[in-house]
DNA sequence: AAATACTTGACTAAATTACTTGGTTTTGTT
DNA sequence: AACAAAACCAAGTAATTTAGTCAAGTATTT
C-alpha cells in the first residue's frame, strides 16, 4: 500500500465523479478543468480505473465516465491500488529466503502495518467522503450554478 | 501524508532500533546489514530522524543510534513525516484562491482523508508493532543467538 | 595521537511522476 | 454523409524523487 500524489489525483478525480454522479457521464475535460489535472494524465489514470471496473465509459458526444457502482461501494483503497502498480521492493518478495531471521522480522512488521493501512482505507468509501459536513455548502452553490442546465426533470443525464 | 518506500525504510530501521534497544547504541552498519539498506541511505534518513529528535546519536567508538524515547511514545506517523519532506502539490497551497468552489471542494475532501490517515498512523507506535504476536518467536531466536555476547548482567550495553 | 564511527554535503543513476504530442476509434448531431 | 465530441491508445519527455556513492570533516574513546 503506497500513498503518493498519483493516488491522490485518482481519488480526487473519483470524488469529482461521485459529486457529479447525477449529471450523467462526466468528461475528462470537465474533471481536468475543475480539478486542475492535465487531460492526458487523467486518461492514463482512467485507463487503469476502467480496467479495474471502477468506472464505466461512454464514447462519442455526450459520453464520459461514471462510477461503475454506488459511491458507497467504492473504497478509497480500491482507487489507490488501481492506479499504483504494485512495486514489490521487498528483498525476499513474499518468499522467506531472507539472510537471517532478524532480516525477515522487521519486514514482516512492515507488511503487517501496510495491511492495517489498507484495511483502514478499505473502510472509507467515496460515499463516506462525499457525505461529510462542509461538502453540503459547496455542493449547494454548485447546484445553484447548474440550475440553467438541469431545468427539465432528469432528462439531461440519461441520454 | 505520503506513504512511499522511503518512509518504509525509515520505519523498518526504527523498528530495528526498537528491537535492539537493550543492546545500547546501534550503528548504522548493523542496521544496514540486518535490513539490507545501504549505509549511506541510512545516513540520509537518520540525519532527518535526528533533527526531528526521534533518535539520539552517540559518536566515537561504541557509538551509534538509540531511540530518543520509549518505543511506545514514537508513532509511525512521526517517523514517516520526518523523512518525507512536505511536498505540498496542491494548487491553492493552503490559500483559498482556487478558481471556483468546485475546485476547492475535492481538494478539501482529500485533505480530510489525509488527516484521517495521519491520525490513524499516529495511533500506532513502534512499541505496538514490536509487541505483536509472531515477533516473540523470532525475538526468542535472536536472544538465543546473542547469548554469547550478553553473558554478563547488563554490562555490554551501557558503555 | 590515532583509530573509530558518526556527520555532512555534493553528486549520480535509476525510477517514477506528471505531462505532451499525435494519433485512432466510436458515436451522436447536423 | 460529414462533422465534431468524446474515449482510447502509444510514444516520448521534462521534472522530481528515490536510492545510492563518494569524499571530506568532526567528535570520542583508547
Amino acid at each position: 500500500m503506497r500513498l503518493t500524489t498519483k493516488g491522490r489525483y485518482a481519488v480526487t478525480a473519483m470524488l469529482d465523479l461521485a459529486l457529479h454522479y447525477k449529471d450523467g457521464p462526466i468528461t475528462l475535460a470537465d474533471i481536468s478543468q475543475r480539478q486542475g489535472i492535465s487531460l492526458s494524465y487523467l486518461e492514463q489514470l482512467f485507463s487503469r480505473l476502467r480496467k479495474q471496473e471502477l468506472v464505466d465509459s461512454t464514447r462519442g458526444p455526450g459520453g464520459g465516465y461514471r462510477l461503475s457502482r454506488d459511491s458507497h461501494d467504492i473504497a478509497v483503497a480500491d482507487v489507490i491500488t488501481a492506479v499504483d502498480e504494485k512495486v514489490e521492493t521487498t528483498r525476499c518478495g513474499g518468499l522467506s529466503n531472507c539472510q537471517d531471521d532478524s532480516q525477515c522480522l522487521t519486514h514482516d512488521l512492515w507488511t503487517e502495518l501496510s495491511e492495517q493501512i489498507h484495511g483502514f482505507l478499505m473502510g472509507i468509501s467515496l460515499g463516506n467522503l462525499v457525505e461529510r459536513q462542509g461538502v453540503q455548502d459547496v455542493a449547494a452553490r454548485q447546484d445553484k450554478a447548474e440550475v440553467n442546465f438541469s431545468a427539465t426533470e432528469n432528462a439531461a443525464a440519461n441520454s
